[in-house]
DNA sequence: AGCACGCCGACT
DNA sequence: GTCGGCGTGCTC
């Protein structure tokens, strides 16, 4: 008889660490019940640590001196399934991020934690027919199974988790014996299957949408990316809703993913009315809440789940299809730790799992519409507005040299005039919240300035000054702070500023503002449409949050306040977002039967992206920019990377780059553009340095290639102890 | 990240 | 004389 190589465990530790540590099984484990997705109890270093389960194998690259015990096995059964754990590898390599952090990733804090992973009531225990007839003579040396076997059998419908607990103590692992045996068997009574589910009745859908609907639906079942292209008000959400119907019929579970709950509520309504059983997932949700909904979606009782950016990894059952609304919104994109695109990984997880996706929106990102150009994606494209909508009229409003009242030009308030008194509602758009962005000393021309960040602070209306960047808050100095004359005086427009001179404007007309300190209060967002939906408020003032979704059915008439804010951004993507929210805020208009009018007020009504946005539309926009990107050798032409690096002191995290530089350039050789290190377009922000060293490469494998090459070496760099770094593979923004 | 060890400055 | 500063090393 051979003597066995002892099984060693690999798993993933929630360290900053570009690797998985080897472990010795426990102690008196029965070495057949581990299974990789089990979450682990190990020592690590003078510490513990709760970590997950990738594999087993019979050996180690570890001397096995080194080789500790896992102190305790956490789970009775994989808690993470097989898919998801390679979706973790996956994840992993690309966006060359430690193995145990993108684990984390997966569970709610609360299994992280390494607490209880019992999913409640889920279901009941229950003898097979083969059960019942079982030769107890066989389980002479199993005594416990015996006595589960008689216990059940004095149940016969069964017995839930909390019974077996309060008749017998650790049940778990005889019973899982006796389920493989197939002597007995979980029955999930509460609620029923997915299938089984009543989906109310849809609306009725016209020939784009039927069309859409309907190649979804023949998708169902193999993987197909498709981009729906749909104006505002085109109707993607009944197009959406009906595909995921479709997909719950046949026993699969529909994930949408939307960029943020909260600003939501208009469409959660809709699928809640649809699936009456939908579940929500997203970080705000309490521990207990968030866990329900984590095993609702993992045991497979819930078919619809709705969230946020991390319910792209949430375990499903079994998954059917996944949507991604609004897939152009960048807060798809997580902006630190682990910098995933879940809009992307939408896609990777939908072909592993053989199911088709559905990114929808009425402004597509470049990638995606190059995706279809690639014929990667199939293109759907819903042209026509829902019911008898007609698209809005947009126009620019020169107003060079015009009479202005606190930024509104005399163009901008006839046209508001002439609305309201046609019973139109008027919405304002000005991407900037607060009362005046600049304070300024008339004497000695200094600005107040953030003591933290290389940022000019905000005057609100209750007279005090915020740093949009970092959160902090100071009173408003009665004097200028460097030279001490008290004639300090507010430029720029914000939000509340806009409302407080549209209440002298207009005296008897409700004015609302939606914006991020408008609706801190919970249930005050909702308070707000619901008063717009009634007509309570002809005028709506607000930011980008305008922008999210919500149907404002009255609305005619929408002004764009400042046009000229987005043009000269420095990332090369700002053209793109400024259309995206430009036409975005414009759909807000006409979504009844009253055609809408979009005005967009400019200093620079001549100038090529806002004249090519207005008269050719998005789609031609958006072509535009491509060739210009293309002709660029920029994304989605060109693959990026990001190595960014922050500390206290301005020179750290410049030397940090450097030396990654130079441990880079070799892996890069001459495919792989190295650019910088440079200070980071705003250098100082919550008291620390930035700065960034820019990978761009023609093709994405020398890139990821380069990476993986040269990281192992930066991870080494003693200049990286100093800094907070990370890597950022196709960053969202290059600042 | 977390934790410990180790070697140099101002204090009970 | 020690408390503690952060630089360095290590985690299977």
């Amino acid at each position: 008889m051979k003597s066995s190589a002892p099984l060693i465990l690999h798993v993933a530790v929630p360290a900053p660490l570009p690797r998985q540590f080897d472990y010795l099984p426990p102690e008196h484990a029965d070495q057949a019940t581990i299974a990789p997705g089990m979450r682990v109890r190990v020592p690590f270093g003078k510490r513990e640590a709760v970590g997950v389960l990738l594999a087993t194998s019979a050996h180690s690259d570890v001397p096995a001196a080194k080789l500790r015990r896992v102190s305790a096995l956490l789970d009775e059964a994989p808690l993470i399934p097989a898919d998801l754990l390679a979706l973790a590898h996956w994840s992993a390599d690309y966006y060359h991020h430690p193995i145990g952090e993108v684990v984390g990733a997966l569970l709610p804090p609360t299994l992280r934690a390494g607490k209880s992973g019992a999913a409640g009531p889920t279901g009941m225990w229950r003898l097979t027919a083969v059960g019942t007839t079982a030769d107890m003579n066989m389980l002479k040396r199993a005594p416990k199974q015996a006595a589960l076997l008689r216990l059940l059998a004095q149940h016969a419908g069964g017995m839930e988790s909390g019974a077996l607990d309060a008749a017998l103590a650790h049940w778990q692992a005889p019973m899982r014996a006796l389920l493989q045996h197939g002597w007995v068997e979980i029955v999930r009574h509460v609620p029923p299957t997915p299938a089984a589910l009543p989906v109310a009745a849809g609306l009725s859908l016209n020939a784009a949408q039927i069309a859409a609907v309907h190649k979804i639906q023949a998708a169902l079942g193999s993987f197909q990316a498709f981009l729906l292209d749909g104006v505002t008000g085109s109707g993607k959400t009944e197009v959406y809703l009906e595909a995921m119907a479709e997909c719950v019929r046949r026993g699969g579970q529909a994930l949408l993913l939307v960029p943020e709950i909260g600003l939501t509520p208009q469409l959660l309504q809709r699928v809640r009315r649809r699936f009456t059983t939908a579940v929500v997932f997203h970080s705000a949700l309490a521990a207990g809440e968030r866990l329900a909904a984590w095993q609702a979606a993992r045991t497979g009782r819930t078919p619809v789940v709705v969230g946020t950016r991390s319910a792209v990894f949430l375990p499903l059952k079994h998954p059917g299809l996944i949507v991604v609304d609004e897939e152009h919104d960048a807060s798809f994109k997580q902006q630190d730790g682990f910098r995933y695109s879940a809009r992307d990984l939408a896609v990777v997880r939908s072909a592993r799992h053989h199911i088709p996706v559905v990114l929808g929106s009425a402004t597509p990102s470049l990638e995606s519409l190059h995706n279809c150009a690639q014929l990667r994606y199939a293109h759907l494209s819903l042209p026509e507005r829902a019911g008898a909508a007609q698209h809005p009229a947009l126009h620019l409003l020169d107003i060079r040299d015009r009479p202005m009242e606190d930024g509104l030009s005399d163009l901008l308030l006839d046209a508001m005039r002439r609305h309201l008194q046609a019973e139109g509602q008027v919405l304002l758009f000005l991407n900037r919240r607060g009362y005046a962005p600049t304070v300024m000393c008339h004497v000695c021309g200094a600005t107040l300035q953030c003591r933290r960040c290389d940022a000019r602070l905000t005057l609100h209306a209750n007279r005090r000054l915020q740093c949009h960047h970092c959160g902090t808050e100071r009173p408003l100095p009665a004097r200028c702070e460097e030279c001490g004359a008290g004639a300090l005086g507010q430029y720029g427009y914000g939000t509340e500023r806009i409302e407080r001179a549209l209440a002298r404007l207009f005296p008897d007309i409700g004015i609302a503002r939606l914006d991020r300190d408008s609706i801190r209060r919970k249930g005050k967002l909702e308070a707000l449409l619901d008063g717009m939906q009634r007509g309570e408020y002809p005028i709506l003032v607000g930011t980008q949050m305008l922008a999210k979704g919500h149907d404002f059915p009255r609305v005619t008439l929408v002004g764009i306040v400042d046009a000229d804010q987005g043009m000269f951004g420095v990332d090369f993507r700002a053209s793109e977002r400024m259309a995206q929210l430009i036409m975005q805020v414009a759909g807000r208009a006409g979504r009844a039967e009253r055609r809408g009018e979009v005005l967009i007020q400019t200093h620079h009504p001549e100038h090529p992206l806002l004249t090519h946005l207005v008269r050719e539309g998005y789609a031609s926009f958006a072509q535009a920019l491509l060739a210009e990107r293309r002709a660029a050798g920029l994304p989605p032409y060109a693959a990026m990377a990001l190595l960014r690096a922050e500390a206290v002191a301005r020179a750290v995290p410049l030397a940090f780059l450097d030396a990654a530089r130079r441990k880079l350039a070799p892996a890069c050789g001459r495919q792989v553009q190295l650019l910088g290190p440079a200070p980071a377009p705003m250098e100082r922000r919550a008291g620390r340095y930035r700065a960034q060293l820019l990978l761009i490469a023609a093709q994405r494998a020398l890139l990821q290639q380069a990476l993986a090459t040269a990281l192992p070496a930066l991870y080494a760099l003693k200049q990286a102890r100093r800094v907070r770094w990370s890597l950022d593979v196709d960053p969202a923004e290059t600042f």
